[in-house]
DNA sequence: TAGATTGTTAATCGATTAACAATC
DNA sequence: TAGATTGTTAATCGATTAACAATC
């Protein structure tokens, strides 16, 4: 038994099982069925079990999970920290947007600083961290080990950035600018590309019936 | 010969593709090869071709796609129009900003208007279109033919939200919410989950190595 | 023609699902 | 015990890739 390279698809439900626990704790459920579960989350139990399974077993036959040990057991599992630190890259109209947003912080995401490469230009905007110039990203990244990183600059920046980034020791980015990056393999990139999603749905508007599903 | 039914990851790829040869002809290039193209988009030869082969034929063998050919038929294959109108659903932090956003016009959409349960709490903020009280949501998208909605209100009210505007005739949601919501089978959702996405990249850092790759 | 590159098939890989023995 | 539900295997499904004949 080696520890099992758990499928990004899976780690994204599992995640996605962990809220839905959270809330079922909250509501004072003390076991849930995978069938349960399941349904909350919009997927056919067979899959979360077998999904819970990458992490472990947890369940008792006849009678379900126990709500709040699951619940742990996942936050566990994903190597969920109390406070994990990101920087965001870029305070343009998006950049600044996701700093007033507040979801991050509920799941234990603290950004720390904001960085751009025009400083001077941005200080009539509120901002609600600091805002630092890009030439002292290297030496903030290294200081307050930063590993995860928001990114948020025009396309035609974004790998020059993501150079530096990746050179000061970020290990995973989220990706908002609408560029394919290239890094090391030990580098995890995530896109979330709004165009893109806006041209998806385009497509599959008015195709109807029989269109193949999918959760991003 | 029936029309194909793409799958949805393919169709990302296929906007990929055509985004990039948007640039090559920026730069005057009349051919391109499958390799170079898939290079450039992150992909392998085989895949790109087979995605294509989803919207016809347009290569010569041993020249390779001509660039601006191949650019208009991916447009005309994805079903793309001038100018599709899109709602905003919520005008909190996140939904305000999108509004900012100036990428969505480029690929051809624009949003009409935005809508918010508390209209008069907003009347501070200086919002670039329209603010309506979500009263008048059902009737604005019939009159001007809306399909498609960007939702950006908090969780509890998320399926609330949706079902009017599903009743209404909204067809595709962009939905920036962080709940899983319940549509009948004509309607497509495609979720932008950012904690998700912090919580999956968390994960995947220094897990190094071999983590299973994708693009989101 | 010889070299290059497509379009497409067949092989491979990975993810989902149904089914059921184990067992509370 | 009988009924319920897990954990896991085997079957199914779909997506990716390698390979190559077609052909410019």
């Amino acid at each position: 038994m080696e520890k099992p390279v758990i499928p990004q698809k899976s780690i994204y439900r599992i995640s996605l099982y962990g809220r839905c626990l959270e809330r079922l704790h909250e509501n004072g459920h003390e076991m849930v069925s995978s069938s349960a579960l399941a349904a909350a989350t919009g997927v056919k139990s067979s899959q979360l079990r077998r999904d819970l399974a990458y992490l472990g077993t947890f369940g008792t036959r006849g009678r379900g999970y126990p709500v709040e040990a699951l619940r742990k057991a996942i936050h566990e599992g994903l190597g969920r920290v109390q406070l994990q630190p990101v920087i965001m890259v870029g305070a343009g109209n998006l950049g600044r947007a996701l700093l007033r947003y507040e979801g991050f912080k509920k799941g234990g995401y603290e950004i720390l600083a904001a960085f751009d490469s025009a400083v001077e230009s941005l200080s009539g905007r509120k901002i609600s961290v600091p805002l630092y110039s890009s030439e002292e990203l290297p030496g903030f990244v290294k200081k307050h080990k930063v590993q995860m990183a928001v990114l948020c600059v025009p396309g035609e920046y974004a790998q020059e950035a993501v150079n530096v980034m990746v050179d000061a020791g970020i290990q995973g980015i989220l990706n908002f600018s609408p560029v394919v990056l290239q890094v090391p393999a030990d580098v995890t990139v995530n896109n979330v590309d709004l165009s893109l999603e806006l041209e998806n749905l385009n497509y599959f508007i008015r195709k109807d019936s029989k269109s193949p599903k999918k959760s991003g």
